[in-house]
RNA sequence: GGAGGGUUGCCCGAGUGGUCAAUGGGAGCAGACUGUAAAUCUGCCGGCUUAUGCCUACGGUGGUUCGAAUCCACCACUCUCCA
């Protein structure tokens, strides 16, 4: 982490190098000329980005603008976090099904909390401000609303991919909706942003800031977007990337707080063409030895399976440390290369009551090694158990009084001990 | 204000009185093969101590009927057209 000594001398590095760095991995910027006419200026700028408070889990999806963020402090900027808590109050417009319990204030106030944490783990905490839109929106009345919403044009407004789309398939959008893009344009008009940034697909939102502040008399804002990190589960179709961004509710996201066995379990589950593109967003590396580590997965010098270790090695050490990662590949190598059983097994006891014995399936569900004892069936049915190593493929089997491990697909495992 | 559509399981989408726990696709899960990768093949894919059984489920509430996802009424949400 720098200190403020070094960041003070950062900000001297010149304009042109800055812009260098700044833009590397990026996919829009708004406009150039104009932030690099800012650098040249010399003073630290005022970086804005915002979020969502009511989703307190961050992935490695966020680490990508998070990063972003701190090579601007890095260079000596100033970040402003901005946390949607007033936003987060009236609901969120992007989702289809609008119905979302609308979230307590003290909810709220705890995700933005854990969420800045989160984020310290990447942004350097002195340089950056943590703000709440509340403050300066929760003021407005609506004569200010009105005012507002009269600075924008409908038609530019259905020029948003997710409003147009939905006003094609005509599929309903509540009036509200249109006020979202408006009031993060407000939070910049209030901060007096010199840069906003944001994932891709904030993109409209961002430049909405820019038509809002030059309304408001002020000098319109420059947009910068990071791409949007598919999910674990993304796969190649047609030589393209397909999948959905990463994300907490698709279950397919590696999250900044999860234990490092976790995380690099996750990682290494990744598809080979995926796990480039993480390489691209994610790790050290820079353009040219990235370029040479896939020229040596292509030539066959190093294996696939070894470069993603790399990467989850890379990955885990960032939010761990070097040992809590070298000790999780430890463990993955054993239990799913070597497939022996894993260390640490969950313990699971019961008593088998009058019977003497107790069905397997049930065994298998109480544990917690699946949701119901229906699936717990299904498993045995496709020969998904082993108990102590054996394949048992009958769903009647019953488990008389002793010790067991039981294995009920690849990581459902469980040490079992029946009285 | 008026007229006419739509609302089905995680998603899309068939089904217009019994044979519907509901066709099909996607997602997902499990097995085989592997590098817990991809691709491929196979099976599964509401719950229940294992049942030619019961419960829950087709926007909500009532009703008609021996029987309703399917018919009727009202309500909710949503879209289109007219004013």
């Amino acid at each position: 982490m720098a200190s403020r000594a070094e960041t003070a001398k950062l900000t001297r590095v010149n304009a042109k190098e800055q812009l260098e760095a700044l833009r590397r991995g990026t996919v829009d910027l708004q406009v150039e000329e104009d932030l690099l006419k800012r650098l040249e200026e010399g003073r630290p700028l005022r970086v804005k980005a915002g979020f969502d408070p009511t989703r307190p889990d961050l992935h490695l999806g966020h680490s990508v603008l998070l990063q972003k963020m701190r090579a601007f402090q890095d260079l000596g900027h100033e970040i402003y976090f901005v946390v949607g808590d007033f936003t987060a109050r009236i609901g969120d417009p992007s989702g289809k099904s609008a119905t979302r319990s609308v979230p307590t204030e003290e909810e709220i106030r705890e995700g933005a909390r854990t969420y800045a944490e989160q984020a310290f783990k990447i942004l350097d905490p002195d340089r950056t401000h943590v703000v709440y839109n509340s403050t300066w929106l929760s003021s407005l009345n609506l004569a200010d609303v009105i005012h507002l919403a009269g600075k924008y044009r409908l038609a530019r407004m259905m020029e948003r991919d997710d409003f147009k789309k939905r006003w094609n398939e005509n599929q309903s959008i509540s009036i509200h909706e249109l006020l979202y893009p408006l009031v993060q344009a407000y939070d910049s008009i209030h901060l007096k942003a010199d840069v906003e940034l944001g994932g891709t697909d904030q993109l409209f939102n961002l430049m909405v800031g820019r038509d809002l502040m030059r309304e408001y008399g002020l000098r319109p804002q420059c947009v910068m977007t990071t791409p949007i990190l598919e999910g674990l589960s993304a796969r190649v179709e047609g030589g393209v990337l397909v999948g959905d961004k990463m994300s907490k509710s698709l279950d397919n996201y590696v999250g900044l707080d999860e234990p490092p066995e976790a995380q690099f379990g996750k990682l290494m589950s990744v598809s080979d063409e995926l796990m480039w593109r993480y390489y691209e967003l994610l790790s050290s590396l820079d353009d040219s030895e990235l370029k040479a580590r896939k020229a040596q997965v292509a030539r066959g010098e190093l294996h696939p399976k070894r470069a993603k270790a790399d990467l989850a090695l890379e990955l885990v050490s960032r939010y761990h440390s070097r040992e809590a990662a070298l000790e999780a590949e430890r463990k993955w190598e054993a239990q799913f290369s070597r497939r022996e059983v894993p260390e640490d097994l969950p313990l699971y006891e019961a008593d088998v009551g009058e019977q003497g014995s107790l069905p397997l399936f049930r065994v298998i569900a109480d544990a917690g090694l699946v949701p119901s004892g229906s699936e717990a069936r299904r498993r045995i049915k496709a020969g998904a158990v082993e108990i102590d190593g054996e394949k048992n493929t009958d769903e009647r089997a019953t488990l008389s009084p002793g010790e067991y491990i039981i294995k009920a697909g690849k990581r459902a495992w469980a040490k079992v001990i029946l009285r």
